[in-house]
Order: C-alpha cells, then structure tokens, then sequence
DNA sequence: TCAATATCTCAATAAGTGTTGAGATATTGA
DNA sequence: TCAATATCTCAACACTTATTGAGATATTGA
C-alpha cells in the first residue's frame, strides 16, 4: 500500500542519479539480482561504502530488497512497491484528467500488449 | 520527452512533501489553476517566500506552469510532464516485467474506464 | 583456526536543501 | 502619481544528504 510518507521516500530514494540507476540496472538484471560488489562495478567502480549507503537507502524506501549468499549480498528490484509507486501517480493525476494516464497507457505498448481503448474514459 | 535528468529533477521536486501536496492540489484544481497566494493558504499558511521557492523549483522541474493575472501569478499542473514522468516509469520497469505494469494499469480502473485484458502480455 | 573476501558501520567533511525575514518588483484602483 | 496588494529575490542560518577512508563484521576455503 502506497500512502504519501512512503511515496516521498520512493521520491526521494530515486532523485539521486546513482540511486536511479541501480534501480534500472536490477529491474534488468531480474529476479536473480545482483551483488553488492557486482553493483558497484557497474556503477563506474564506486566505493563499497557508497554502495552500502545507497542500497540502504533503497532498501529502507523498499524499492530492493536483499538476502545474503555467502560472501556477498544479494539485492534485486522490488517490483511491486514500483507498481505501487505507479499506481500512486496514476491515481492522485489520473482522477478527472484522461490527458495523463491515456498517454501513460498508450506508452506501454511499446513493451506491452495494450488493447485499442485503454486509458481513461 | 523524459529522460534520466528530467526525471532526476521530477523526482527531487516532489520528494518534498510541500511540493508534493501542491502538485496533487493543483491537480485537483484542474486546468484553471490557482494564484501563489491561494495555494499558500491551503498549505497551511505558508509565508509567501517559502511558496515561491516551492513554485519555482515545480516550475523548473517541468511539474506547473505559470501565467501572470493581474497582480496574481496562476500556476498550474504541467499534465503532459506528469503523464510523462508515469510514462517514464513504465518504460524502465515494464519491460519484461509484466507484474509492474499489470497491477499499475489494473488500479486505473478505480477512476477510468479501463477494459479487461489490459496491461503487459 | 587463519587468511582472504565481501559488505557494513562510523566519523569527518563537503555539498545541497528548506525556512525565515527584510526588502525589491510589478500591478491595480483611487 | 500614490498607496495597497501580490509575488519574487536575497542573505543568513539550520538541517539534511553524499562521499571518503578507516576499521568492524560475517562468510568461506585451505
């Protein structure tokens, strides 16, 4: 359930460019996930202690989540809490305005199978 | 178009919560708008300075739009950046996650007319 | 058990953000 | 033009956030 306190912790766990990009890269990487190490590498070799701090920090805003696997830590996207991330923008901006979900909707069939008429009424 | 910088500024701007219940505000107040007083008012009294700074970093983020009344400045609800910041969202973790956007489309139908079958393949 | 590996925690510091209050600017009606 | 109104701008301050480096903790394989 998205409210307005974890909503602006979303918010603001993702206006951080580095934050941003491990989103991106683990919703690619999949429900495998990747390691914390493995993250840094991508993210242009960034210090451990980065990498902690911000993987905490998406954690705490539960857009990852972790489970140790031996030596590493092991943290992948939580998808539901980024449709519930979704969802919340839909409804506070949807509600009344079929000009900012129809064009939303309309976007997902670029990845999507989205038949002809969805969107707001 | 939203790209990574664009959506940076968007998500900074409403991880605040001022920022974040003006936008849904001016939302709600529909293509019309309301003064920078107005809204000052309905956040509980904000001083005047306080709500200008909060307008202009909506306004630089692409989130309102400003127009000048009389001595009033009307702002309003930038939908098409809204709709594309959603838009933005469902690109990056829609793709081959279905369990995003499914879910995400799924709770328009609390507001819209959205036809069953909807949502990723 | 010991050394190596992977990650976290903490303190220090640098950088950025939000609020306030004083004052400047723009607009209107008398 | 002048006073009143609406909003913006700026400097100061407190608060928060991001980065770094040193060191602690947990896990594994020899």
């Amino acid at each position: 359930m998205m409210n307005e306190g974890k909503a602006l912790e979303a918010f603001a766990a993702l206006s951080q460019e580095t934050r941003l990009r491990i989103v991106r890269l683990l919703v690619a990487a999949g429900p495998g996930g990747m390691s914390a190490g493995a993250i840094g590498e991508a993210m242009d070799g960034a210090s451990s202690s980065r990498m902690s701090f911000h993987l905490s920090h998406l954690e705490q805003a539960g857009l990852v989540i972790s489970r140790r696997d031996g030596r590493s830590i092991i943290y992948s996207a939580a998808l539901p809490s980024l449709a519930a991330l979704i969802e919340f923008l839909m409804r506070d901006c949807c509600q009344g305005h079929p000009e900012v979900c129809n064009p939303a909707v309309a976007a997902l069939s670029s990845c999507c199978e989205v038949p002809k008429g969805s969107g707001c009424a």
